[in-house]
DNA sequence: TCGCACAATGTAAACGTTTACATCGCATCG
DNA sequence: CGATGCGATGTAAACGTTTACATTGTGCGA
C-alpha cells in the first residue's frame, strides 16, 4: 500500500513488514505515470534544444543532466530543427508530462515562444532572443565576449578587422556583432558594412568567407569568426591558399570548442562554460519548482573568457599544458 | 470531446465544429500523461547511456533522436555514471514512463541488466557484454575494427606493436584488444603482455602511456591506442618530447572522432558511424513495438571502416578535402 | 404506421496511484 | 464501567483521459 512504500502516515511495524514481502514477492513496482496523475508533479524536466548537434549541445546536456540527477529529475529531450511547427508540437506534448522546462532557441522569437507556452509554468530560457520579463532567462554574453576578442586583436595593432557573422536570425549572432561594432567604434578602427562577411555558422560558410576576405583591397589584417567552426574553415582554406596564420591574417573565433587548442595554429578563441549554463538553468528552474507560482523571473548574463592561442599572434606557446588534457575526460570511446 | 480530436467514431460535421471551437476558446490541451495511462502507451522511450561526455554520446543522440523523431516518439533520457545503484534507479523510474529501451552500458555486465529489466519490455541493447538470446542488440565490430588497423600498420612494416588499451571492465576494450592480438598474431608479429600498456580511454593516460612505450627496449616502431582520446593524449608527449610521428613511431587509433583529421599529424583512425547505430537501433526498437511479444531477438554487428591519415605513416595528404568540411555543421554556435 | 437498422451522441467504467476520511480496537481517564 | 482520544487500518473519491456500451434520433422499407 502506498503508506508504506512512501512512509506517509502512521503504520505498524509489522505490518510494514508484511507488505515489503508481498511487494518483493510479486515484484510490484509502481506505475509512475500513475502516481503523477494524482500528485500532479512527474519528476520529470523538458529540454528544448535548438539542434542535437556538436561539442556545444553535449555539453548543455550535460551540465543539465548532472543537476537534474542531483536533484532526482530526469530529462525529456527534444531537439527542435529551427521549424516553428514543431516547436509547437514539441511543446503540445510535453504537457502533463514535465514539471518544468528549459529551453534553448536562438532563433524563434519571443512572440512565438510565449504564445505556445503554458501559463503558469516554470520556464527557463537559454540564450532567446525574449526581452521583457515574462520568463527567466540565461545568457551568455555574446556582446561582451566579442567586444573582448576584437580589442584584443585591436590591442595587437590591427584597425581593419573583418567580422565573418553567424546567421541573422539567431540571437548570438546578433549579440556578437553587436560586440564587435562596439569594440571597433572604441579602438577607433575602420567599421563599414563591407568589413561584415555573412556565414552560417558551419564550417563551409568560413571556407567561402576566405575567399571573400582575400579579395578585399585593401586587405584586412585580422579577422573575427562569429563561432570556432567558421574560423576552422577560413583556416582549411588559408591553408590551402598558402596563407600564413597569424602572419598573413590574424584570427580570432567563439565558442572554444576542444577541438581549437588542437588546430595549427591554435585557434584563438572566446570560451564559455556551457555546462556551467546548463547546471545554472536547473537550479533555477528548481528553485521556481520550490516557489510556486509566486516567483519573479529575474535574467542573467553568464560572462566569457578570453583565451589568446597563436593565431591571433599573441602568444608563442608551442604545446597544450598537460592541466587542460583532463578537461577533455572521455569515458566510452 | 475523444472522438472528435482523434477522428474516431462517428461523429457530425457540425458537432465536430462545435467542439473545436470549444477547444480553441478555452486553451484546452489534452493531458498526454492521463491519456498513457489508460491506452498503455507513452509515445516516449527511454534511453539509457554509460556518460553524457563528448562527440560519441551526442552523436549517438542525434541519430536516436532522428529516429524517434520520425516515429513520433520523444526520448527519456538518462546517463548513468557506471553505478550500478543508479542503474537500477534510472530503470525504475522508467517504469510506466516509456514503451521500450535502449540501453548502452560497456561496463554493466549482462546478469545484472537482465535481472532489472522488465519482463516484456522491447529493449534494445548497444555495445552491452550480454551475450545470449535474450535481448536485441547492435553492436560495433570492434574486433575487426581493431584488427584492421593492425593489420594496416604491420603491413607497413611494423612488427613490433604497442596496445594502449582501454578499461578492463568495458566491453569495447576487451573486444579491440582482442582484434588487436589476432592481427599482431595473423602478422607474425611480437606478441606480449608488455606490448599492452593499460589506459583508461582518457587523454591523460594516454599521455602517461607514452613514457612508458618510450622505455621500451627495444623500443616498438608502432602504437595502437584503443581510442582517439588516448592517441590525442600520446601526440602531445610525443610532441614535447621531441618524439616524431609517424618517423620516430607510427600511431594508430579508433573512433575517428572529428578531431582526429585536424590533429597534427592527423590521426590515422577506425570510423563507426555513432548516428547510424542510434538510427538503427531505433528502428529495430519500433519494429519490435508492433510485433508486441511474439519477436524474436535478433543480433547486428556494424561494420567499421578503416581511415588512414598521417600518423600512421601510409599517406602524404597534407589537408583534408573539402568534401569533408561540410559534415561538421554546427548549427549553434 | 410500425418496427428496424444505423448513425450520432451521452454515460460510465477503467487505467494505477494518492489521500482525505471513516472505521475500528484499545488504552487511559473520569 | 463508560466515554474519550488516539493510533492503526480499511475505503473510496479523485486525477484526466479512452472506449465499450447504452441511449436517442432519423430515415426507410415492409
Amino acid at each position: 500500500m502506498s503508506r508504506v512504500l512512501n512512509n506517509k502516515g502512521p503504520v505498524r511495524d509489522a505490518t510494514s513488514r508484511r507488505v515489503r514481502a508481498a511487494v518483493d514477492r510479486l515484484r510490484y513496482v509502481p506505475h509512475i505515470g500513475a502516481r503523477s496523475l494524482i500528485t500532479r508533479r512527474t519528476s520529470v524536466i523538458g529540454v528544448l534544444l535548438p539542434d542535437l548537434f556538436g561539442e556545444f549541445f553535449s555539453e548543455a546536456i550535460r551540465g543539465i543532466d548532472r543537476a537534474a540527477r542531483a536533484a532526482g529529475y530526469q530529462l525529456l529531450l527534444s531537439g527542435l530543427h529551427g521549424d516553428r511547427a514543431q516547436t509547437l508540437t514539441a511543446l503540445r506534448s510535453m504537457r502533463g508530462r514535465v514539471d518544468g522546462l528549459v529551453v534553448m532557441s536562438p532563433s524563434v522569437d519571443g512572440s512565438t515562444l510565449s504564445a505556445n507556452l503554458p501559463e503558469g509554468w516554470p520556464v527557463i530560457l537559454l540564450n532567446c532572443a525574449v526581452d521583457g520579463a515574462a520568463f527567466d532567462s540565461i545568457n551568455i554574453d555574446n556582446e561582451g565576449g566579442a567586444a573582448a576578442m576584437v580589442g584584443h586583436l585591436a590591442s595587437l595593432g590591427h584597425r581593419r578587422i573583418v567580422h565573418v557573422t553567424g546567421p541573422d536570425d539567431n540571437w548570438d549572432a546578433r549579440e556578437r556583432r553587436g560586440g564587435y561594432r562596439r569594440a571597433v567604434r572604441a579602438a577607433g578602427g575602420e567599421i563599414t558594412r563591407d568589413l561584415e562577411v555573412p556565414g552560417d555558422f558551419t564550417e563551409e560558410s568560413g571556407y567561402r568567407a576566405a575567399r571573400v576576405v582575400l579579395g578585399m583591397r585593401p586587405r584586412p589584417t585580422a579577422i573575427f569568426a562569429a563561432n570556432d567552426a567558421m574560423a576552422i574553415g577560413l583556416l582549411s582554406a588559408f591553408q590551402e591558399l598558402g596563407v600564413r596564420v597569424p602572419g598573413d591574417i590574424a584570427l580570432g573565433a567563439f565558442d572554444d570548442i576542444p577541438l581549437a587548442r588542437f588546430m595549427t595554429p591554435s585557434l584563438s578563441s572566446v570560451a564559455v562554460s556551457i555546462a556551467d549554463l546548463g547546471e545554472r538553468a536547473m537550479k533555477r528552474l528548481f528553485a521556481a519548482l520550490e516557489d510556486g507560482s509566486r516567483h519573479v523571473p529575474c535574467h542573467e548574463t553568464l560572462p566569457t573568457r578570453l583565451v589568446a592561442r597563436r593565431s591571433s599572434g599573441s602568444c608563442s606557446q608551442k604545446s597544450p599544458p598537460l592541466s587542460r588534457l583532463s578537461r577533455t575526460r572521455r569515458k566510452d570511446p
